[in-house]
Parts: C-alpha cells; sequence; structure tokens
DNA sequence: CCGTGTGAAGCTGTTCACAGCT
DNA sequence: AGCTGTGAACAGCTTCACACGG
C-alpha cells in the first residue's frame, strides 16, 4: 500500500491494468516454482511479454525493483495484490440466471482470489427459487437494492438478454452498485459515475472468423 | 464481396474489427426498428459511439454510404457480415468440459450467427460420454485430428484449466485448427501461423476491482 | 446543402536507450 | 557489472475539419 506516487487513477491506462493481472498470475507461477528473484528481462521472455513495458507499468505504482538485481516475486505479487485491490474480498451479484449467468455464477474464477458471487437474480418467476450448482438460489431481481445493501455487494455482473440490459444497469446503478461487468451485446449509456467494463464473447468468435475469412497465413496478435 | 482496395489485412486493427462487429449489432436492431436510412452521425448518437471512428472504420473496406445521405442499413449490414466472414457456417469445438466449457457450448452467442459447436472434448475419462444441455456428448480429446477432419472443424475454443493450456493448444494447431479462442489463464505460446485471441474472465472482475479501490468517482470509460 | 470519405493533426500507447543506483 | 526506472523517440489510434460528390 506504499505507492511511490498518488497519480490520479484516470491517468492509468486500462491495459495497464489487464497487463497487471497478467503479471500477477505470472508471479503466481513462479512462487509455485519457488523461484524468488526475477528480472523483467527474464519475465518477459519466460511469459513472452515487452521487459521495458513491464518496468513501465509497475513504474506508475511504486520502485518495486532493486537495480542489478530484480524484483522480488513475493514482494512485487503482494503489491500487485494491493495494487489491484485484491486483498479484501468483493462479493458480487449476477443478474440474469440463464445459461451463462448460472455457469459464472460457480465458475472458479469468478468465486477464488478475492471475488465472491453472493447472490443470482432474475425477472423471470420461473427461474426464481432455482438452486444453482455451488450452493445459491435463484432471487427475485425485484430485491436487488436490498441484496445489494444487506450483503455488501460491490459488484454487478448482467448476462440477461440485449434488450433488458439496460433497464438492469439502471438497477444495478440505482441499487447502489459502482462496478459493473456487462456479458449482453448492448451500447448501456448513462452512468458516467459507475465505472462499466463490457465484455462481448460473440465478438471474439467474429473476430476470429474475420481472419479465417481474410488471412491464409498471419501472425498471431493477442 | 465487393471491397474496393484489397487491403492486407494485417494493416487492419483489432480494434477496427471488434467496432464493425459492434457497428453489425447496432444495424440489426435498427433493422428491427424498421429504420432504413442512417447517417454515420445519428448512427453514433443513438449508441454512443464516435461518427468519424465509423466512416473511417468502413472506409478500410469500401465506399458504402450515400454522400448527403447517409448508408442504408440493410446493405451495410450486408456488407458488415462479408467483412466478418459470418455468411459462412463456422464450425467450433470447445476443449474443456469443465463448467465453462459446458456453460458456453449451449451457450445461444456461440451457436448462432454462423456459429455451431458441433464438439465437446475432454480428457478426463469421467467427462467422456456425459450428455451436454443442447444435444452433444463430451468426446475424448484425444480424438481431436479424426473430429476437426471429420466436421471439417474451423474454430477450437480452450477452456481447460491454465496449466493443461499449453498441450490443448498445440494439440489444436497440430490437429490442423486455424483460429483460436482461449479463456484459460495462460500465456500461450508457439504457432504465430494460427491466430489466437485470449480472453480472461477474470481480468475484467480484477479491472472493477482496481477502479472501486482507487477511484470514488470515476467516468465510465469502455 | 448535407453527409461521406479522407488527409492532417493530435493524442495515446509502446519501445528504445541510457543515466543512475545497488 | 547488471538491472531498474525513465525521458525521448517512435508507432498506432482517434478525432478534426473540410473537399468532394450526390
Amino acid at each position: 500500500m506504499t505507492f511511490k506516487r498518488y497519480i490520479p487513477v484516470e491517468s492509468i491506462s486500462e491495459l495497464t491494468i489487464n497487463r497487471l493481472s497478467i503479471y500477477l498470475r505470472c508471479l503466481q507461477q513462479l512462487e509455485k516454482e519457488n523461484i524468488t528473484t526475477i528480472s523483467s528481462q527474464e519475465l518477459a521472455e519466460r511469459f513472452h511479454l515487452n521487459s521495458a513495458q513491464i518496468r513501465k507499468d509497475l513504474a506508475y505504482f511504486g520502485e518495486f525493483g532493486i537495480r542489478g538485481v530484480g524484483y522480488n516475486a513475493a514482494q512485487l505479487r503482494e503489491h500487485l495484490v494491493n495494487i489491484l485491490g485484491l486483498s479484501e474480498e468483493r462479493r458480487v451479484v449476477v443478474v440474469g440466471a440463464g445459461n451463462l449467468g448460472t455457469a459464472l455464477s460457480h465458475f472458479s474464477g469468478f468465486n477464488s482470489g478475492g471475488f465472491k458471487i453472493v447472490a443470482v437474480c432474475d425477472a423471470d418467476p420461473q427461474k426464481i427459487g432455482k438452486r444453482i450448482p455451488g450452493g445459491l438460489t435463484v432471487e427475485d431481481a425485484a430485491l436487488l437494492p436490498t441484496l445489494v445493501k444487506e450483503r455488501r455487494i460491490h459488484i454487478g455482473v448482467i448476462t440477461v438478454p440485449a434488450a433488458a440490459a439496460q433497464q438492469v444497469f439502471d438497477d444495478l446503478v440505482n441499487a447502489g452498485i459502482q462496478a459493473i461487468l456487462n456479458f449482453a451485446p448492448a451500447q448501456l449509456k448513462g452512468h458516467p459515475e459507475v465505472k462499466l467494463k463490457n465484455v462481448d464473447l460473440k465478438i471474439n468468435l467474429e473476430l476470429l472468423s474475420f481472419f479465417l475469412t481474410h488471412a491464409a497465413r498471419l501472425a498471431s496478435i493477442t
């Protein structure tokens, strides 16, 4: 939690933050292999990243390395956990108990490393009351404001159909949620004070389709 | 399929391609509302995009608009479908019949608009033979080369744990697959001739966590 | 006269290359 | 001697603003 400079968050790119998550994964793996010290160079080669970029990304938040030596893996991991705010538990509500919503509710990636799905809602009376693998029961989306308050929920995940997404987005914001992950293929509008991240899974398939159509041989850029 | 210029695909950014998918969604919605003609300005305002960017993105592929008027919605949609290669059916194999893999296999977004999951594999004998909602049965991952050939599969989706991902990636490539969507949190290496797109769902939660931690009030940038 | 298509400008993100610290 | 941290150069992406065509 000791950052060298208190740079305004808005000045740090989302790309940088995403890379911090990746660095964190890499460090976790290195620790499993009992590696204690690593240079940006080695880290870059091992996980095919760019060493200058690693150093620059980290430099936004402090001086974590030792010149002439490199970084202490455990220490750097700890710093990244703090920067990303993963030391504190984040309770999540999933709205939309369809296929995807149900799957994400018991997806290990969404129930580990600081995150925990504590509620799954739907507006469809047919779905309310249904048990979900993992132990949760689908609750009435109309109860969102209560749920958010009582279970101190920080993050909302939207997995309803596109047509219902804007309404759910508004409801989540009105219920007091500050950060929302939207899986619906809809252009949501209207709450600049809330952090909204759109993830459209189908876009990725369409991207691949584009490359299959236009490129016989093509370098992999990810 | 009549593109003004045959620009090398590599010169077009992934960002542009992703936006084309978004424009396609928007046009589909407009058609539902029986709107036949739309200007880049209107399109931008309606879906909070940038009008100059819309025009520039489209201009890579041809001149689809009418000066002084705008674009014909149906025509432009058709162009986008062709550009993205969505008129041809794309058969998909999902490797990893865990939570996420199973969910994606019957996820509507992965079984519509030109895409169709035609096989789900796993190496775990416990999972092989299990039925999946939607009609598929989990098959042995060892049969990948045969499956890919017989069902003429174009796209592979990796939903195995991180530790197994590199092996599956290699196997998919060796089986002759040209485009791969990887959901495992692993830095895959080694096949520059194949198009690889990484999607890490947890990164998105971590991004939200970062903003919750550092920003009390913050503009939504997506 | 209006909106597209597009050079040019401006901005953001990445990579280079080296000074400075250990 | 070696690697970090960082200004400066470079590359890529977005936005502006207007000439041109309908």
